[in-house]
DNA sequence: TGTACATCAGTGAACGCGCGTTCACTGATGTAC
DNA sequence: TGTACATCAGTGAACGCGCGTTCACTGATGTAC
């Protein structure tokens, strides 16, 4: 019967992913050992190394699969462009929250490994370029209805993506215990929401 | 003549804190190999050990020479907490502006340590801490006011904290050429300052 | 003021630890005839 | 269907590179008398 050893090897690999998340997720990324990752998978050290060729190739697997999962999702769900609309902007808020959520261990490496190298600094600037670049065509938008924004749509809209994304990340991964308290994701989103909408829409209509 | 021995030794510590910072500011704190930073002091690398433990204590020496700076400027300003006072949330916004920006190479090093060492993250946190209460007093000071805030205190303060610290982490470490474009002090500060004035108080006063 | 000795900052070659990576080997699966 | 051989996933001990850290040494500064 073939197949079989294509199985295994597969299995094997699938095995040393999921065994990296939780190490990331325990660990980090930087510290991490091939060791750590091929014990946790209760495989050899040496059958790493069929598989990808460093921790880097291993990271690249992980976003892969998260960004395929991720692609998925974006087709299935449109969303209005209207940011005056609280409605809109939650959707933009929740959806990074969850993704976030979903993806923490690969999210912690990949934020670890940027630090580091500068080829997973461009891949976590490329894979939230569209994120940016749609929140300024949202601002954009609103702008032309005659809102008065902030600032510069391009300037609001990283800091719409700096509060978003360090907030999550504040909340998710560092686990908020420091701040004494947790945060349910009905709360984050609620005040996240309500903050943005007053915060690029609260001057009010342009004279 | 006493006292040559000992001004020495304080210029190379001095020459190896410098240099590190440059190394840190070009490489960044997680890549600097001590030799790098003795190469760049024009010392010998076992040099490096009779000022410090290792790498984690040069950096501490730095936090101290950091905050020993801040705390001067502290002692200097007073400032409103009427959060409703644009002038109030400016001087927040203004202060850390400067803070990051004339602390570059440290900052970027304690991010990167808190990355991979426990004690550098609970250090990162301690020195914000005082900041981020400082806000919630401040939100706390305009709800008593009768101001309807976006959410509990503590949770908007932490939007707050996440907005600034991202905001300014981008455009001043990341550099914002990625983003394409320079952005000055005036334009940021401005920026934020009036996202911020509305995001908190734009819900209005509670009935 | 001079001499003899002690101390100390700084040097840089060498040592050794940790960990990534290799590779000869095993046992099982697949293929040829 | 059976036998002989080839291929391949996985093993784990061993190798070796990179870099932090040490330490015997140097020359200058400080101290004692």
């Amino acid at each position: 019967m073939t197949g079989t050893r294509a199985a295994r090897a597969a299995e094997t690999e699938s095995a040393l992913k999921e065994a990296a998340k939780r190490v990331f997720a325990r660990t980090g990324y930087l510290r991490a050992k091939i060791t750590d990752i091929t014990a946790e998978a209760d495989r050899a050290a040496g059958s790493f190394y069929s598989h990808f060729d460093g921790k880097e190739s291993l990271l690249e697997a992980l976003l892969a699969d998260m960004l395929a999962r991720g692609d998925e999702r974006v087709e299935e769900a449109g969303h209005s462009p209207d940011f005056s609309d609280p409605a809109a902007v939650r959707w933009h808020v929740e959806a990074y929250w969850r993704f976030v959520r979903e993806n923490r261990p690969v999210i912690i490496a990949l934020h670890q490994a940027a630090m580091v190298d500068e080829h997973f600094a461009r891949r976590l600037r490329e894979i939230l370029a569209p994120n940016l670049h749609d929140m300024v065509d949202h601002l954009e938008y609103i702008r032309a209805q005659g809102t008065r924004l902030p600032g510069d749509p391009l300037v609001v809209a990283s800091a719409l993506v700096s509060l978003i994304g360090q907030f999550t990340y504040t909340w998710l991964v560092g686990g908020g215990e420091e701040l004494g308290r947790e945060l349910g994701e009905r709360e984050a989103v609620d005040t996240l929401t309500a903050f943005i909408v007053h915060g690029i829409a609260g001057g009010g209509p342009a004279e």
